[in-house]
DNA sequence: TGATTGGATGAAGAAAGCTTCAGGTTTGGA
DNA sequence: TCCAAACCTGAAGCTTTCTTCATCCAATCA
């Protein structure tokens, strides 16, 4: 309880009044935002209160500091990505291969690219000591959906099953990852979903 | 000329005599290896100096801020890798596409995993405002040398071919990050390594 | 309507770390 | 050997930004 009590992730107050519950949302809004308009390096909290309209000291009676800001705001932003894969990964249980991972795949794209220059920016955030945390979390959560559908499918994979879901969601994180920071132009995107698609089919259609 | 003037990445003093040459590369060391121990976020300049053996002026001959010494040592890594990447593209010109991409994607692997750590520290590095610049100039080499040596397989790709070398690249970039940020033991990474040149195998394997 | 709790404010304290610079040391050629 | 250039030193200035807290406003309920 001395020095690294500090890393309390909780906000110090739980909005109580519908007021206070807007208040928080207007917050990561506005981190958002200032994260997208002037990068990680230049966030300051009383910018974002800025933005935000409303004092720093509001801020800070949700976030016990900037850390924990930053956190709640990735935390935000991936949960909506790995619900969409989840969601999807319910979706096509039991469907052949060849259906199922695309369809997953596409639910991952459209939920990365719904907003490019948020996806983006917030890269920069997870690649911090807390980011990772929240990172290995939620891919955890993706990997065990995707291990479940899997073994669902009609056919039997080459591999471990495991390994394949680890493998397509590296590969997948990855090529959209690089799609973003390589800013393709929107208009190219479906090339691309699709492409992605394609390689992961080709990938678990080698069945035994 | 004003204050975005502080964007030089030349230092400011270039090296003349061997003693400096080797401060310079001693700095750099000391660099990748507090990232390594305390992470970017508590990397500072005096721990640097401290760590590498000489004090913070030093230091500042060199490096004008701090920006420049993390990019050049994350452009220092880096290049390493995208030079290995270069040397399978020539080694593999004009083999079959099933040799000629696990060769490459092995070439990659191996150079990426060399050093868990360092490379898994860097990534922090690489998602600063200069470190994407630095991620964008290597993957245009990485992308010319992969499209070029594509071109020169005997089979014809389904696909466009700077579009496969984008995936290509793309999905082991991903998946060795992945790899890195699971913290796979460096007794799975043969097994990882061989499945990451599977699945790109069984893409480009869809000839026409 | 008065009391109580929740919510908001923002100037200022405090910490942290980057960067400078005046002066000392080493190197290597003449 | 001697000197000029190269190199190194590190205490301290300076800036920046986080975070606090005393105080005021708003909402809810008896």
């Amino acid at each position: 309880m001395s020095s690294s009590a500090a890393l309390v992730l909780k906000p110090r107050k739980q909005p109580v009044q519908r007021r206070s519950t807007e208040t928080v949302a207007v917050i990561l809004d506005a981190t958002i935002q200032v994260l997208v308009v002037v990068g990680k390096e230049r966030l300051t909290t009383t910018r974002v209160a800025q933005r935000a309209g409303v004092s720093v000291g509001t801020l800070y009676q949700y976030f016990p500091n900037k850390r924990s800001l930053l956190q709640a705001t990735l935390r935000r932003h991936l949960t909506t990505v790995t619900e969409s894969i989840e969601r999807a990964c319910e979706l096509y249980r039991d469907e052949p291969l060849c259906v199922m991972v695309p369809g997953i795949s596409n639910a991952f794209f459209s939920a990365k690219m719904k907003d490019p220059k948020v996806s983006s920016a917030l890269y920069s955030v997870s690649s911090d000591v807390d980011g990772k945390r929240i990172l290995d979390e939620l891919r955890l959560r993706n990997t065990k959906a995707l291990t479940t559908v899997l073994a669902t499918a009609p056919e039997r994979l080459a591999v471990d099953i495991e390994l394949a879901a680890f493998m397509l969601l590296g590969a997948m994180t990855g090529i959209g990852r690089s799609i973003l920071e390589a800013r393709f132009p929107a208009k190219e995107h479906d090339k691309l979903r699709q492409e992605l698609a394609n390689m992961l089919c080709a990938y678990v259609g080698r069945t035994v």
